[in-house]
DNA sequence: ATGAAAGCGCTAACAA
DNA sequence: TTGTTAGCGCTTTCAT
């Protein structure tokens, strides 16, 4: 059922013909195929053959006559050779604080994209936001020498970007900002700003809030921009309706029901994610409060599963970012000057928003008729 | 509000004490600290430094001096360099299909966590079950010379997995199996069977499938062994109730819906993946039907936000089978014998299991009384 | 334990 | 256009 690789068919020694299209794995002379390989077998100087195959498409007749010699020997380029020689390794580093948070996963998948259409190359990072792993992974991308740094795992506390500013490699923020660094973020206070005014249009006066990571300038300008519309609105929000969560489902459950019991007479929740807002409405339901009737939910980011859970949310165009983040990079790495990008947020209105219940200000009974889902959260 | 690390303090020449602990930036004397930079200032020879440099705690007199001039300097060994003289990059390539599936980003954590120990570092890459992709991702690997290749992409079609194995670098896969090649999965087929004999247990005798992807060895055999322990117990499930996806909750969903349309008397639902399970769980809300009390609804992998949304599922140990992967990828490379692991699946029963509603054969209504969500799916 | 010397594979002057 | 030469920074024999 198993096999080690070290059983590969393919003797070294054949020079056969191709099976098929493409390289010939058992093509080369002893070692792996390198330029001088090739340079051999075609008579010239490797050199020449590095020329040749720089430019994929000139018409020469050697040049083609080596491009075609190095596809059947399985030529590939030696990376690390190349870096070494040209100090520049085609590699940009990009460091978030963990890949299972989905927001980081396609801010992560943008950026490898653009990269890859510019021939560079992305090597990500987990430092799940502790300083100590942040220094280390960041230290491990310069003994990678990659050519420059994309950070979304910026803290507001400002050692760690500048500590990085000092390491003089090119690098750029993306999704946090930090200092007075190029960074490419969403207008997370105008995002809150939507939240809070929405839900003050829709008339509650009893609003909770999970703020998320206080270390986040993303958590922390949503949670002030929705405190500042409401509060120019007259409506407060006292210090004990709000709380911490790790941006996950399960924190923001656990928050919402300490909310639901210290002021159950809240009538809506503004969460600073996606999945503390999930969390949220589960929280509700587990409380038998059902969302978007009885308790107004209001998430951030806009992540795929918070459409189909018909979740009201401010939407945040993270494919856009990574992009504008990676060829900002690319222009700090060329020396060009840049400024600072700031996205617009766009309220996304689903299932889970909705007046409060009631205008009596006594904490309003668990709604007793049956809900017809289809106008309320489903998720 | 911007800035480019060109403008980056520090002037190149001087050399005074650090600032504070740590290395000191503007300390180098012009280029780049290279070992040759230490052994100038040591009055030794390069050789000794990089002697001294690579047992950190030896104990001679020279090689402590050494060490701590290493640190002063701020030295960063060059990899390139190390890779092209040693031939091994301390490399190991990870292929995810993507990494916005948080199965995949689970596992490329467990990964990155376990080579990181081994003094590895790890490269992942998005290929999107895309056999273009894959290939071309694969051959970016080995130019960067990595010592090893973990796929998570593989595909029940063995030509991507045997190309692989003609390239003569060491691999193994992990989530997914194809040919005989070293891996680590779960035993999906006996995770199906847990799940199909569950519904079987609880009585369901229509019984819909939301199948996943075909390609891939975890979702074909989960459906699989659903199926088989549902035969065995006398309950058949016609080919059009199954539905496929793509392993999110927006296809969930709709696979959800366009099986209620055809088969409104389901009453009992198994998705190879939570999302997809999250997604029918929405779908039939949608549709009146509460999850957990008029149709009962089986995930598979026990992902973070299924225990939130109390969903019944089948836990899969994604960190358990990324480190184990790991560790086998290492044996390969030293040439050790390996063995294919599979990891037992386990039942976690959870809200959304429940009996079907009616022992009668007619589509049961949806259910008029409101619930008490405590005892039903809540996300 | 240290020094000397060679070379990994590649590219970028420079010369022809 | 091509060949020559040199060297990126490191490790590793080999000799001392």
């Amino acid at each position: 059922m198993s096999r080690s690789e070290r059983e590969t068919p393919g003797s070294p020694e054949n020079g056969a013909a191709g099976t098929a299209a493409g390289p010939v794995a058992g093509f080369r002379t002893g070692g792996p195929v390198t330029l001088r390989t090739i340079a051999e077998r075609a008579g010239v100087h490797p050199s020449t053959v590095s020329r040749a195959l720089k430019r994929s498409a000139g018409g020469d007749e050697t040049a083609r006559r080596i491009r075609e010699l190095a596809a059947e020997l399985g030529y590939r380029p030696d990376a690390a050779a190349a870096s070494l020689r040209t100090r520049r390794s085609g590699a940009v580093g990009v460091l978030v604080h963990r890949l299972t948070d989905v927001v980081q996963a396609i801010l992560f998948e943008a950026i490898e994209h653009t990269v890859l259409e510019l021939g560079y190359q992305a090597i990500v990072a987990n430092t799940y936001d502790d300083p100590d792993q942040q220094r280390r992974r960041v230290e491990l991308m310069l003994t990678r020498r990659v050519d420059g740094l994309i950070l979304a795992d910026a803290h507001l506390d400002r050692s760690y970007v500048d500590w990085v500013a000092e390491l003089d490699i090119p690098f750029v923020l993306v999704n946090r900002h930090a200092g007075d660094y190029p960074s490419v973020t969403l207008d997370d206070y105008l995002g809150g700003r939507l939240a809070g005014s929405h839900l003050a249009d829709l008339g509650h006066a009893r609003v909770g809030v999970l703020r998320g990571l206080p270390h986040s300038s993303a958590s922390s300008e949503r949670m002030a921009g929705c405190l500042d519309a409401l509060r120019e609105r007259g409506v407060d929000v006292p210090e004990d309706a709000v709380e911490a969560t790790t941006l996950d489902a399960s924190t923001g459950r656990e928050g919402m029901r300490r909310l639901l019991e210290r002021r159950p007479d809240t009538t809506a929740v503004f969460a600073v994610n996606d999945f503390d807002a999930l969390g949220a409405v589960i929280a509700l339901r587990e409380a038998g409060r059902e969302p978007g009737v009885d308790v107004a939910v209001v998430g951030f980011n806009d992540v795929p599963v918070a459409e189909a859970a018909q979740l009201t949310t401010v939407r945040s165009p993270h494919a856009t970012m990574g992009a504008a983040a990676t060829r900002m990079l690319m222009d700090v790495i060329e020396g060009r000057h840049v400024e600072s990008m700031r996205l617009s947020p766009e309220l996304i209105v689903r299932a889970t928003s909705c007046p409060p219940p009631t205008p009596s200000p006594n904490p309003p009974q668990p709604s007793a008729q049956p809900h017809d889902h289809r106008g309320s959260a489903v998720l």
